[in-house]
RNA sequence: GCAGGGUUAGUGAAGCGGUCAAACACGUCAGACUGUAAAUCUGAUGGCUUAUGCCUUCGUAGGUUCGAAUCCUACACCCUGCA
């Protein structure tokens, strides 16, 4: 892998990733394909979205298939046919989705309000319907049972970075701890210290470095010397890339600290990937402080319920601007696109209406034609956001957009 | 014509004297979703100037009872046997 930087705006950049199945020009959103595909899509989808690479998951595919036969096939891009860049997660995330978040129904960023009183009531042990874990963690790795059939299983840094490279995607990351938004200081700290052991170990493990870029985790949740402290010591590691990981606070002020913490202390010519974000206003805010790459599961997971994305000429729902409820009664007779500026195949070809009538119905077709839209709609602003750094006018861009931030 | 069974909120269907504005399911409406256990999950669903409140509802009309969706009578409609 080779980053190159192209230009520069502030603390924004653009630039170039070449791996060895193609180029990502940066910032990049890169959609999820947790079992090797991204849900609803096929791979002509995704070329015709010119989807600038797709993000697997090491946990699923090591249950099913299993790494062995990925391998054989010549790695998880080869096995989907698709031809471009691949990413594939540690599986550290399923140590906490799987784990303290299935227990405590929380997601990493935290949208429980008061969120001080559930963390209080979850770190006394009074919160009144914790779920059986699934994951159980220990100073040297992760023992867990399968969600598929119960089994049991165990990975380490060493056990996650085989799997990675039996995957073979260009890009892949260290096995890391995720805490969650209602971890106390001390537990965060030692999840901390156990995910720079854990790196430095994927560190030692990862010997496909010809074909594969490892990136390091930094962790450290809304704590300012954890993160600190953890980006000295990720960018101390000999790693290609570098990731923004882990639970990013109780709001998306958290989140801006986080990247305001850590970005300006990495080194600038390592890529920065920023896990699991990507809702509408964090891929102009997170660009804007100089993230390189994102992955979420937002826009293809809300396209499959029923929320597509909207520019701001169309208004959107009140409590969120970006998107509009398709599902809603108000546009059972709604003529119109989803967008009336999209070029997207869905807004090209069927109106809201129909759009609306397929999900009440229960129609796949749905989510496919909501999936086209919210994946091509995050892919042009992408684009418009390269644009603007280039033109030095992001500020501009995202005022346009109605979004506020001090940056 | 005789005998038996039935008629409950948008639909199906529980309830068979008080704790019933009435279970449950579906439907409908609204909301949530950030390294995907997610085509999932949550809430609302008779009306009201939103309440440990009032009003109207369980085929229709009467009646019994302190009290009826629940018991009785008549009527209407539906189903099943026998003629």
């Amino acid at each position: 892998m080779k980053f190159e930087i192209t230009s520069r705006s502030k603390r924004a950049r653009t630039g170039v990733i070449t791996t060895p199945h193609g180029m990502i020009e940066t910032p990049a959103f890169i959609p999820v394909g947790t079992k090797a595909d991204v849900k609803t899509l096929d791979i002509k989808d995704l070329h015709e979205l010119k989807a600038p690479a797709v993000l697997a998951n090491t946990y699923h595919l090591y249950l099913r298939p299993g790494p062995d036969l990925i391998e054989k096939f010549g790695g998880v891009g080869e096995f989907m046919g698709w031809d471009g860049p691949t990413f594939t997660d540690s599986g550290g995330f399923q140590v906490f989705s799987l784990g303290f978040g299935l227990e405590h129904g929380v997601s990493k960023v935290s949208n429980i309000f008061p969120a001080e009183e559930k963390q209080s009531r979850v770190l006394s042990g009074q919160d009144p319907k914790p779920r059986k874990k699934l994951f159980k963690i220990d100073e040297d790795g992760v023992n867990f049972v399968s969600h598929l059939d119960g089994s049991k299983h165990r990975f380490t840094a060493e056990t996650s970075i085989d799997i990675q490279q039996k995957l073979g995607a260009d890009i892949i990351f260290a096995f890391d701890e995720c805490t969650s938004p209602l971890h106390d200081k001390q537990y965060t700290e030692q999840a901390m210290f156990r995910t720079h052991d854990w790196a430095k170990r994927s560190v030692q493990a990862w010997t496909n470095r010809e074909k594969q870029a490892l990136y390091g985790i930094i962790q450290g949740d809304a704590y300012e010397d954890l993160r600190k402290k953890s980006t000295e010591y990720i960018c101390s590691l000999d790693t290609p890339g570098i990731a923004v990981g882990g639970s990013l606070g109780k709001s998306k002020n958290d989140m801006f600290d986080i990247l305001d913490w850590t970005l300006p202390i990495t080194p600038e010519e390592r890529p920065r990937h920023l896990l699991g974000i990507g809702e509408i206003e964090d891929l102009f805010t997170a660009s804007a402080r100089g993230i390189d790459t994102f992955d979420c599961v937002s826009p293809t997971r809300i396209a499959r319920n029923g929320s597509v994305y909207v520019s701001p000429a169309e208004g959107g729902n009140p409590k969120n601007k970006f998107n509009i409820n398709i599902r809603a009664q108000k546009y059972a007779q709604d003529s119109g696109p989803i967008d009336k500026d999209c070029t997207c195949f869905t807004c090209l070809n069927h109106t809201r209406a129909y759009i609306r009538h397929l999900f009440a119905s229960g129609e796949l077709l749905a989510m496919r034609l909501a999936t086209l839209h919210n994946l091509h709609f995050v892919f042009g602003l992408m684009e418009d956001i390269r644009g603007a750094i280039r033109g030095d006018s992001l500020k501009n861009l995202m005022s346009e957009w109605g979004i506020d931030d001090k940056i």
